[in-house]
DNA sequence: ACCTGAACACCGTTCAAGT
DNA sequence: ACCTGAACACCGTTCAAGT
């Protein structure tokens, strides 16, 4: 009533490249990111999918900026806290983001150039590790091997074929009964020994990488030559 | 002349499941995945895509196939070597058979079931940590940050919009013109210092990251209580 | 047993036409 | 300036029909 808009006409909000984005992700989440279409997106928009072509150029352009939403949503290192300490909670923060967005791992694909968010998130990391004291080629060298320990884990991840503890169990037990125990006898060991214990869950595997890999990373630093 | 077939005939192989797989690879690796088609890789067969359901059961089983055949192109750790060697052997095998065929990286999907080769492969690297002298538990965090590691590191690589050096030095110069250097002032000093400099090439920090790991799994292994 | 042609329900994207 | 309907050139997959 106080609205201007008629009573039972769609309360149509302004359709813009934020909006575009934020519903793209919300249905690349939900259904992962083969359901998102075109057409289906202008849909969960209450328009034609030909008027998404007035906000973004095409479907790359939309995979990327979808891209660097979730680049935004990674808490940036802090200044005020040490190199480890920085690297540490950005790394979970990374990890987090692509565990809500797994679709968002596997897009990274050659040809897409990254967006600002993208950029200033690097900037941030390589500046945390060179005012830690590392140098240039082992800031970019501990860049990779972060970066690269994230996003395979997150891949990992993605690829099991369950979520919750239970899902996990019931597919290890389905999996241990299918394996041949004698063609298969270390991974048999594995499952029935490690995954179907209670409470295995493989995302808590997580933290013993990244911390390996900071730990190893601090030796490096302090064996650098003094600069 | 020698041949049976009619002369001009089409030579027509018959058809099989390793064929499909092998050309299907070959189409992604020369194009990409998205140029993996139904039609393209019948007409790449001389047949048509229909009849290509006569050798698998559908797209998501041919893919589940050419990533299988992509894992025994995997050399496996030697049982001769001492654990670190010969998971070191293999990672780099992995590493460049991600390389060779870039798709695979990212085609990792949930609900894509394991193949022998794939089996077998996880298999002979939980065995070599376990008769290395790692606990089950060690062998599970030891098998998962190596492989995070290598999947990331190969994605990353793929991402990257070039291959060739020049193509790289080229890029890296577009880039950092772009760059607005008070914006980015670290990524813009890494470019400049780091990515110019004449033969940089990202594939080369794979080893800087392995060594890393396994060096760090190495006193991980050492920390164990002895059992 | 294997291959094919036609058909179905989808895609992303263009373009002229509407408001 | 933004939205739409019709159309185009594609997809994966089915099914009855051929050999």
């Amino acid at each position: 009533m106080a609205s201007p808009s008629k009573a039972g006409a769609p309360h149509r909000v302004r359709l813009n490249r934020e909006r575009v984005l934020a519903t793209a992700i919300a249905l690349a989440d939900a259904g992962g990111i083969e359901s998102l279409t075109m057409r289906r997106l202008g849909e969960e928009l209450g328009v034609e999918a030909m008027s998404l072509y007035n906000h973004i150029a095409n479907k790359e352009d939309l995979l990327t900026g979808m891209i660097d939403a979730v680049f935004a949503e990674i808490e940036l290192p802090s200044h005020s806290d040490n190199w480890k300490a920085a690297l540490r909670k950005r790394s979970v923060s990374f990890r987090d983001a692509l565990s809500r967005h797994p679709w968002a791992t596997a897009l990274k694909d050659s040809g897409t150039n990254p967006g600002p968010a993208t950029l200033r998130h690097h900037d941030r990391v390589i500046g945390t590790l060179r005012n830690g004291g590392f140098s240039i080629a082992l800031a970019a060298h501990a860049f990779s091997a972060v970066d690269s320990y994230i996003y395979g884990f997150a891949m990992q991840e993605k690829s099991l074929p369950f979520t919750t503890d239970e899902e996990a169990a019931t597919m290890a037990h389905l999996m241990l009964a299918q394996l041949p125990a004698n063609e298969y006898p270390y991974l048999a060991e594995l499952t029935a020994e490690y995954v179907l214990r209670p409470g295995y869950n493989y995302g808590n595997e997580f933290p013993f990488g990244l911390d390996l890999i900071l730990d190893a990373l601090e030796r490096a630093r302090d064996a650098q030559p003094a600069g």
